[in-house]
RNA sequence: GGCCCGUUCGUCUAGUGGUUAGGACUCCAGGUUUUCAUCCUGGCAACAGGAGUUCGAUUCUCCUACGGGCUACCA
């Protein structure tokens, strides 16, 4: 173990929206850089131009914000090993190349793409496992740097061995065994002279001193490469951890970077601010995703954010790949809703209601939270959880839904008109709106379920709501009575 | 196709050379209850298959199957 200080980095390239993908592993490694009171560094691989998408920055930097994992050191924060933006670092990589080149560990290769697509496929048709033929490795020195000169365009390419093998250790899946032999001569610095991730990545690693590399396991199979430019520079490697991959929810592929749909036809998150805009905790998201791939014991399943960073370890890391279950997130989330102090609830949903155009109070937000609170999974559940305190006009609602079984409208009917009375009371508190209407059920000897069901309703719009009588409270005598009201005249047209 | 990684309930996972293989989500049943939900109790449900090593393998080794990843002048 590097008994250095930490230094971990997270590196997406701004090509795309944040996916959970993403987040799991800048969520590892913002766990491992503090568990070792280490530095936790935000790095953006922008070397590809061509899928550069310019509202990926905005969606990473809020996206991390939303979840709480600031950076210590990269954009907005700076740092003694900036830039940490790679387009802003061409000049090192420059250098750098330059010293590969020098040392014969790298050639130019002037083989156009059309040429490289048609061996490519010649190779294909004839089962040659690599697709890079080696045209231009033995080009000699000065006729390398006369074309160069002359305005022939080329890219810079790894020289590696033709044979024997290599052995590379991961934190996580132990020694991997790689044939030389089966690898391929890869670009290090593009046409455009922009290196690619793998050139830029090790330059950068070494240069901002990371101590230990998290990544996404797709990138094990260029293990071999990345570290044989470690020894080609003569530095020390970062020790490695290639993480699972996050499956979809049906444990089949990887987690679609598409907005899945469900069967009944609502969209499944699968981008940060997805999870944000449908009212999931970031707390709850953080906890969920820990235990993607990661787990503390055979027990426990919720830890803050503290208690994480204390618990987090390489160690027990799985090596296996874990498919999103959004039922557990929103089970998980519903529990953090619920511990949650009424009045930080009542903060948090507000931008729900806001959006949905309610008007409300933060002292009315608060006598209604509790009504509603052990209802929610999500924050966004407010909205139709809320809207029949908050909106005087009950939506539309089938007037078969007042009807108990077994009765009629005309019967319903006469119950609620005798409801009304019960309750012109001048305290319209629950504890006397239970006092007469469970007077009203035993004079009028009906089941306290037929009378309470179509009152329900009539107040609400339907059948699933918060109890009763504290419902009716909080609605106030004035709606609760012509809501009623309504309800009888519908079930009488 | 080649290379690499992986495989414990449906899902996330714990675990050990000898365990009634544990927990959580889902689902089911029951309780609380005026509905829904919460909450409580209980239940269903797993070591991919085949060889080998061993007194004994879910655990160690190999093979097969299956799943996944990579195979670009993308990351």
């Amino acid at each position: 173990m590097n008994t250095e200080q930490v230094r971990v980095r997270f590196a997406p390239s701004p090509t795309g929206d944040f996916h959970v993908g993403g987040a799991r592993t800048a969520l590892f490694n913002y766990l491992f850089a503090h568990h070792h009171s280490g530095k936790f560094i935000l790095r953006i691989e922008d070397t590809d131009q061509k899928r550069f998408n310019p509202d990926a920055m905005g969606w990473l930097t809020n996206g991390l914000s939303y979840l709480g994992l600031d950076w210590d050191e990269g954009p907005g924060k700076g740092g003694e090993f900036g830039p940490y933006v790679q387009s802003e670092r061409l000049n090192i990589y420059n250098e750098h190349i330059q010293i590969l080149l020098d040392k014969g560990f790298a050639y130019r290769c002037f083989c156009t793409p059309e040429r490289l697509e048609q061996v490519r496929e010649e190779h294909k048709a004839n089962k040659v496992d690599i697709g890079y033929d080696r045209h231009c490795r033995n080009l000699s020195n000065d006729e390398s740097i006369k074309r160069a000169e002359a305005g022939e365009a080329f890219t810079v390419r790894i020289k590696l061995p033709l044979d024997g093998n290599t052995t590379v250790t991961d934190a996580i899946r132990g020694d991997i065994v790689f044939d030389y032999g089966r690898l391929q001569d890869s670009v290090l610095i593009k046409a455009d002279g922009i290196p690619t991730y793998h050139f830029a990545n090790v330059v950068d690693d070494h240069l901002m001193k990371i101590s230990h590399i998290m990544r996404g396991d797709e990138w094990v199979n260029s293990l071999p490469l990345h570290m044989y430019l470690y020894q080609c520079f003569g530095w020390e490697p970062p020790i490695l951890a290639h993480l699972p991959i996050i499956l979809n929810p049906s444990g089949k592929g990887k987690m679609s970077k598409r907005a899945q749909r469900a069967p009944d036809g609502s969209e499944y998150p699968v981008f940060v601010r997805q999870f944000e805009g449908a009212g999931y905790l970031s707390d709850a998201l953080v906890n969920f995703m820990a235990l993607l791939g990661w787990s503390f014991d055979d027990k426990t399943e919720e830890m803050t954010r503290d208690e994480l960073i204390q618990r987090f370890s390489l160690d027990r890391i799985s090596s296996s790949p874990a498919a999103w279950n959004y039922e557990k997130l929103n089970a998980m989330n519903g529990d953090y809703l619920r511990q949650l102090p009424n009045e930080d609830l009542v903060s948090r949903i507000e931008p729900f209601l806001t959006s949905a155009g309610f008007d409300y109070t933060q002292d009315r937000l608060l006598k209604l939270i509790p009504l509603v609170k052990e209802r929610m999974t999500t924050l966004s559940d407010s909205v139709n959880q809320l809207d029949i305190f908050l909106v005087e006009d009950l939506k539309p609602y089938d007037v078969t839904l007042l009807l108990p079984k077994k009765t009629t409208a005309g019967e319903t009917a006469s119950l609620l008109k005798a409801v009304h009375p019960a309750l012109e009371i001048s305290e319209f508190t629950q504890e006397k709106i239970e006092e007469m209407l469970r007077r009203l059920v035993s004079e009028l000897d009906v089941k306290a379920g037929q009378l309470f069901q179509p009152i329900r309703v009539a107040v609400c719009g339907r059948k699933a709501a918060p109890p009763l009588f504290e419902t009716l409270e909080a609605l106030g005598k004035t709606w609760s009575l012509n809501r009623i009201g309504n309800a009888i005249t519908l079930l009488e047209s």
